[in-house]
DNA sequence: GACAATCTACGGGTTAAGCAGTAGATTGAA
DNA sequence: TTCAATCTACTGCTTAACCCGTAGATTGTC
């Protein structure tokens, strides 16, 4: 029981996830200074929403002084990792070129980008082709 | 009023959009029958759910016989594509290098699906330049 | 015509997300 | 000491997702 879950945040989460990872370990009230500076939430909202994620085990809250400092569980790295393994079998049947097609148009990267890009591709099957 | 909602579908919508995306204009019971295929379903909540995706205009339903049959009224590559962006402003900050990066180890790609990559990448280039 | 199948319409029930208020404790400053 | 600020804990509200059952109409078949 109590079990670690292993659901992807929700848009809201994200956006917590996104300050602590950007910052560090912050107290509710710095999450909330920096989320206000998109759209106002009280800060009761913010705390509900960090205490729900202590439990979903995508934070840890560590009393400092009076209040608790939250640290991220999880990294940006491994986050993003399944939101986009997720998202590439459920929306594109698993096909990573069908994938790139639609990010090419979306994103519209320039030269430089696209050479990022490529280089990436390039770093991944060095890595890939040694280990084959 | 009535404004067309420019919402994401959910996963449960987005299941029977692909499959009607495959199959072409379903009625109810089709779109249930291959749903189940998977993993059991009510008709009625199959039901509910695409009479729902009607009301957000994600589908049109038309007369046909005594049942209604319905028809995607975005296309799988629209829908892709808005989800892709979805993602890529939410969760990598606009990057489509670094979501690439994350592509590369979550699909793992054989040889051959690393070309056709690059592939898609020469002709999105090819492609722009000729525009700008 | 009677019956079984099958469709829609309608309503309900559960769960989670998201947001916020109130109460009570603690702290720091005047 | 007293008062204002600030934190937690608790509760509640609203909306949406998702699932399903029942009732009533319609259809095809014997």
């Amino acid at each position: 029981m109590a079990r670690p879950r292993h659901e992807n945040p929700t848009p809201a989460e994200l956006e917590v996830l996104q300050v602590i990872w950007d910052q560090g370990p912050c107290t509710v009230r710095e999450v909330m200074e920096v989320l206000n500076q998109q759209r106002p939430r009280a800060y009761t909202s913010v705390m509900s929403l960090m205490k729900v994620m202590a439990e979903k085990n995508l934070l840890t809250a560590s009393p400092q002084g009076r209040a608790f400092v939250y640290a991220a569980k999880l990294t940006r790295i491994k986050a993003q990792s399944r939101m986009l393994r997720d998202m590439l079998g459920r929306v594109f049947d698993g096909s990573a070129s069908s994938l790139v097609t639609h990010l090419l148009e979306q994103a519209e990267p320039d030269t430089e980008e696209l050479d990022e890009i490529r280089k990436t591709i390039a770093d991944f099957e060095q890595k890939e082709g040694g280990k084959k």
